[in-house]
DNA sequence: AACATGACGTATT
DNA sequence: TAATACGCCATGT
């Protein structure tokens, strides 16, 4: 694994229960802002043992990421629900991502909005 | 080397 | 809300 995947990984393990982050936000939290599809592309290389909450990262605009009639977004969206999340038609309803800087950003912009 | 393909995001129309 | 257009970047062909 590159440096670059660790510290992907290293954000999203940092991902509290509950809550979720989007690609582009993770990226920006690994220091790799603007460059969503990298953390898309380490998500997939996430060796199996590797513990890490991939499915509380979620597009920005609050939907899943998976086409909705894959097995992936049916688990994706379970753990989710297991967790409290709850979803909508494919889209996150209640969360309150993380954002390590000004939460009225989320607030104004986020996938709540 | 050239082009296509994504678990993406933002801006524009 | 929806459809495009770019920007971005590792991989696969």
């Amino acid at each position: 694994m590159s440096a670059t995947a660790e510290r992907i990984l290293e954000v999203v393990r940092s991902i509290p229960s509950g809550q979720t982050m989007s690609y582009g936000q993770v990226a920006a939290r690994a220091g790799l802002k603007g460059r969503a599809r990298l953390v898309a592309w380490a998500l997939k290389q996430i060796p199996i043992d590797e513990p890490v909450p991939w499915h509380r990262v979620i597009r920005s605009d609050g939907r899943i990421a998976f086409p909705v009639y894959s097995q992936s977004f049916r688990l994706q969206a379970r753990r989710l629900q297991a967790e409290n999340v709850k979803i909508k038609n494919g889209r996150v309803i209640t969360q309150s991502i993380q954002s390590g800087d000004s939460s009225l950003d989320q607030m104004l912009w986020g996938p709540e909005h």
